[in-house]
DNA sequence: GGTGGCATGTAACCGGTTACATGATTAT
DNA sequence: ATAATCATGTAACCGGTTACATGCCACC
């Protein structure tokens, strides 16, 4: 039923959704873009899009308009819009915490423009519940294991507990930055 | 020549350093380990350790001992241990900084027990001076870009420095934790 | 005329994911 | 009995990596 799209066709779909672009000025906007380690490797970029393109969720339309080089511009079409913003909304457990901060870092990146600010908000809290919840677990596992490991083993843990608490303390923060709408939209 | 090894294949031969193992102890690892995401899948593990052997990595023996049910045990040989040191001690890029925190951060876990707290400290150096370098290019990008993006999408990068900005804090700290022998083995 | 950026693709390879398969032992 | 845990594997699938291939255009 609902097609597999793998973490890069997302990515591709919410750049599309902000601007149409070609798979080059994609490559480009990975290669530049510090954060969300994505390839600009053409073996994952045009086959991501061509496959998008099967599955009908995005439209390229090849530009030859000035003589120009040739040059195929991707848009987002209905139904990719309509798996982004499934994406988008899907509710986040506490796996993906565990195996895919990478994923909702970006989730919440694209959130803003396709979902909107209140649906930002939401997904924020969400986020910042389940972290909440798990770092405890962490500082727990630490400290019933912490012995057992050679210091290298332990400080690498406590490592991984700083970038988690890092992150928390960045949701709290970027909920303060929302203006507190009086009696945010209900429901 | 030098043959090519997974990520899974290092935390394999990293494991099996410091005691000999069965895949099913090794997936329980991953399964019971909070952090660094391996899967515990036998399909992954089962094949990965299959490789190792028929590189020379490791050997694996089957246990028949006491009419137990059979049990694979694998142990690092000696070129296993070349090639993990080999791992362990390659220089850190800029690159690896930037994509793979995750396997510098495994390396690290690894280094004591494997290549000894003199080299765990040069890792920690080396590893301290590439953040200290590339944090601030990740400022300079959110000052000149960050008017460009949508809210969320600023935030996003921000959650990454202050990712990074914890992580380099870390190592500063675990630097001060390891005992500053006076005159540090020289050469 | 050569370098470098624009622009799109293909194909072999590799390894992780998912699901299936098997069977012994241990606890309820 | 039967469910859970121990224990090892196989095979199809998928998609990212790497490397190769092509050709235009601009600039010096």
């Amino acid at each position: 039923m609902s097609q597999k799209i793998s973490l890069l066709g997302y990515a591709l779909m919410g750049l599309l959704h902000s601007r149409p672009s070609s798979g080059y000025e994609l490559r480009k906007v990975f290669a530049q873009t510090p954060l969300i380690s994505f390839s600009d490797s053409p073996g994952a970029i045009y086959p991501a899009l061509a496959r998008l393109e099967e599955q009908g969720l995005v439209r390229g339309q090849i530009e030859e308009t000035t003589g120009l080089r040739r040059k195929k511009t991707y848009r987002l079409k209905a139904a990719g819009m309509r798996e982004l913003k499934k994406w988008l909304e899907k509710p986040i457990t506490r796996d993906d915490v565990i195996w895919g901060m990478e994923e909702l870092s970006l989730r919440f990146a694209f959130s803003d423009s396709v979902i909107g600010e209140g649906n930002s908000i939401k997904l924020l809290k969400a986020l910042e519940g389940q972290l909440k919840a798990y770092v405890p677990t962490l500082h727990d596992y630490l400290k019933s294991q912490g012995n057992n490991l050679p210091n290298s083993g332990r400080l690498s843990l406590e490592m991984g507990i700083r970038v988690y608490e890092a992150q928390l303390q960045w949701a709290r923060d970027a909920l303060t930055t929302y203006p507190s709408r009086i009696k945010v939209d209900k429901k």
